[in-house]
DNA sequence: CGGTTGATTGAGGTTAATCAATGCCTGTGG
DNA sequence: CCACAGGCATTGATTAACCTCAATCAACCG
């Protein structure tokens, strides 16, 4: 709700059809698979609780992680027009998810347009996030990769509260990240170490600490554009 | 028009507002910027002639094509719900595109459900082009980079009516296939002459022949899901 | 005809993958 | 409480993929 709300003023009536999806809420285990890559599409999920990732299987035996969503986020819009999933998702932590049908998410639409528009403010950026790692995957090394992927996390993180002191909870083993990046888990380590010696970035087991968040960004040259979570002008008027 | 018209029936009344936006089509030369990146969000374009490709210029000097265009896309799309450019897009070769605005946008929007099914489907299956290659610059090498890419054009190229006897025209340049892969110019002319080796993929300047497309498709794997245009069910009801 | 652009080929260097060994935590069962 | 196993991270050595630089060549263009 917090999420959909910056893109126009919710009724009362909003927040309650809003409120109402998320009473049937599910817990879900650490690893557990919400759903395969090819089955049909049922439902789509908001994040309560815990992370998560959506990743392909790949003919070679490799695994290619797509993006990873944090608490607030929706999961399976991208396969919104597709009957089936294009990419599987699985839980990386404990946590808990909130299921929602196609009926009710084409119900939202008939009801009311400042949901659509956040809607659609929320798949274009989740869009937007994957884009740019399919910058970085093509251009830049296993150094600019990681620290691109911690800082986008920690930007992330600290829009939902989740930052404190620059440290921040970060669940994903160094193989998850690999598989992210494009990189061997070995590697993974190997550019941790380095970011380390550089004083970029501090890990310990679960918790990772960026003590210059500003070199970093400077760093990865950062594009926010996608961040800005404001609709343009030309939607004022539309819904 | 024969595009959006798959994902539903369109009225005459549809068509006509179709005619109407392709009346303002404009010539453009090759290398032309439709628009740089970060610019203002004012027009998406049809394309009616000729090859477009979107672009990121890196801090680093180096180039990432994000999307090649053919005839018959939309362009610009991707920037829908942000008010400025996530990314550059220039033609590659000479030809035409129909630009309309936000506000004709919304008008479709407005006057016809067919419409926007279409639209939103286009998109979607834009999107999931995307996501397909950031699996490839991933996960696997400049080999199956470059045959799944090629394989991909086919593909595209066929549905358009420009594939004859499994060739094609091509007008991107070595130096255009790599910045788009995430490799040199130099590697993409030594694998292309692994794949001629290998008889997949033969081309002559800028024809490029594929002699046994089916062998292609395995060794690509290729993944027809978003391909497959049709919208789900639960949209019939909706749109 | 010279100039330019794009493709090819070779040589050498760099990045990252792979293979393999080790260490460190955590949980488990005796 | 200790022994042990499994998962994850680290480190070293070797190999493979790809990049960069450089030279050459072919096609095109004024």
């Amino acid at each position: 709700m917090q999420g959909l709300g910056r893109h126009g003023a919710l009724t009362a009536d909003d927040k309650a059809l809003l409120l109402s999806l998320e009473l049937n809420s599910r817990r879900v285990s650490a690893g557990e698979v919400l759903w395969q890559e090819s089955a049909d599409v049922d439902i789509f999920c908001v994040i309560k609780e815990g992370w998560a990732f959506s990743y392909r299987n790949l003919g070679n035996g490799s695994m290619q992680i797509l993006k990873v969503y944090l608490p607030g986020d929706i999961i399976g819009i991208r396969d919104f027009g597709f009957s089936r999933r294009l990419a599987g998702v699985a839980m990386i932590n404990e946590g808990a998810v909130c299921p929602f049908t196609y009926q009710q998410l084409f119900e939202l639409f008939g009801r009311s347009p400042a949901l659509v528009a956040g809607i659609i403010a929320v798949a274009v950026r989740q869009q937007a996030i994957l884009t740019e790692r399919l910058v970085y995957l093509g251009r830049y090394s296993a150094h600019e990769r990681l620290a691109h992927f911690l800082y986008e996390l920690y930007m992330r993180l600290k829009r939902i509260g989740a930052v404190e002191d620059n440290g921040f909870f970060m669940p994903l083993s160094q193989e998850q990240i690999g598989d992210a990046l494009g990189l061997s888990a070995v590697h993974v380590s190997r550019t941790f170490s380095m970011l380390r010696d550089e004083g970029l970035i501090v890990r310990d087991r679960q918790h990772v600490t960026l003590p210059d968040p500003q070199a970093l960004a400077r760093l990865v040259e950062f594009n926010d554009t996608y961040i800005d979570e404001s609709l343009p002008p030309a939607f004022h008027g539309f819904a």
